[in-house]
DNA sequence: GCAATATAACGTACTACGTACAGAGTTTCA
DNA sequence: TGAAACTCTGTACGTAGTACGTTATATTGC
């Protein structure tokens, strides 16, 4: 499952590494990395071989020092997360300005191919969020979107959230069918062919009539037992949908 | 951040297990557990200390067994998993009979209530879906919800999967405030006034404006950073209304 | 009653993880 | 030319899942 967890360290330590402010050393031997180095790294080593694959050892060999240099650059893994997760917020782009709709379509298909890039964000659990400059920017921009439509302050929080949240939701999917293909080394289909009928010897399909009527019905029409970019965009629609009969309510 | 992924062991004998179906022992000794037991000491550990906690060593001194004896009973740790997120899902209720969007709602707030129940269940990537009894029960049980509204099978399908999802998105910023604040042993006010003053010698809210405006907002409303069961009646309510515009149009 | 067999239970050991700690080497300042 | 500040590294600890081999126990067939 390979969830991480972010920190809970000295908050002076954390936010100088998420805005990146600290100097040079005066003294000692010259650093051979920097803390963006550590960073870019390791969010490499996450794209491609996922968070489990992540390790201080695995990002020491990846810059080829030794894994207890990272702890000068960085106080601990937990930390480390906290500014990879800040930093591919930076990927992000603002909203165009063409109507709340078309803004807060933007933001979830940003959002949606953002999770898609890293696919690692999903695993990361922020127990707090990472107080970085581009999760500040993040949070900005999702609510110039819904500026001046006639929501309150509280209402723009919530809808803002509900449409980021959903595309994390739908990203997760996506993105766990993804993985569990790539972890398996086979497909949905094939593995329901598999599990299919030792399943049958198990359960009596009549128990489940809608269930597997509309399973299967899903499964000819996908090729697939979920199709997830499908179901963004039904879930996107309604979504934005119900949004705006709260706006035109206003 | 304990992920847990399910398994891609043999499914014959994942599937005995989800069934319960393993008959007893001809010879031998007498066995001192059963598996049924052995998962339900499982959901007893993670409830009451997380996913992180439970372990198979965990798991054997709650039994008063050694680690290994769990395995006579258990392929491994990944198909215990599986069987323990389909038992708590035999937890659910089946909607009531009054229309689709109190069985929407009522689904939605069945799932919120057993992601709080089992915050556990969030950690849990389901590579593939556990094929145990409760897990169909639960999709018949769902797509029973939306029965007869005028939708098609994939329509039906997407609607189910929209609700559900939001429903866990939400339960998901909800459990995870809450672990935050247990892991930590302060609470998101604490926590925001202890970063806050550090927070202010790197950031100028000159250039958050709206996210200073709106957060702080919310923060006063709220007392505290979020309110995760404001939000999801929030957006529980703007879901059923992007579903009656579907279902109204038809 | 006794050997053969099946099964349960257990102890040991392997690899991998984050990181505390101590020490060695390097650069700058007084 | 020390002394101080700093970087870098090797070792070690505790915890994971579980492979493997061994021992203990119950039933079956003779």
């Amino acid at each position: 499952m390979t969830t991480e967890y972010s920190g809970a360290g000295d908050p002076r330590r954390s936010l100088e590494l998420l805005w990146g402010v600290r100097e040079a050393p005066k003294r000692g031997p010259k650093p051979r990395l920097t803390a963006e180095r550590i960073v870019r790294a390791a969010i490499g080593v996450a794209d491609a071989e996922g968070l489990e694959a992540l390790s201080m050892r695995r990002i020491a060999e990846e810059l080829d020092v030794s894994a207890m240099s990272i702890y000068t650059y960085v106080p601990g893994k937990a930390e480390l997360i906290d500014v990879m997760v800040d930093r591919t917020f930076g990927e992000l782009t603002p909203p165009p300005g063409t109507g709340w709709r078309a803004r807060l379509d933007h933001i979830a298909r940003d959002n949606w191919a953002l999770f898609h890039r890293h696919p690692w964000l999903l695993r990361v659990t922020l127990a707090r969020p990472p107080m970085g400059p581009n999760t500040f920017a993040k949070y900005e921009n999702e609510l110039r979107a819904v500026e001046g439509v006639g929501l309150t302050d509280l209402e723009m929080d919530s809808v803002v959230a509900l449409v980021t949240g959903f595309a994390e939701s739908a990203a997760r999917v996506s993105v766990n069918a993804a993985e569990a293909e790539r972890r398996s080394g086979i497909s949905d289909m094939q593995w329901w062919e598999a599990v299919s009928p030792v399943l049958d010897t198990f359960v009596n399909e009549d128990d489940y009539p809608l269930g597997t009527r509309v399973g299967t019905a899903a499964g000819m029409e996908y090729g697939s037992a979920i199709a997830p970019g499908r179901a963004f965009e039904f879930g996107l629609a309604r979504v934005l949908d119900g949004i705006e009969v709260l706006i035109s309510s206003r």
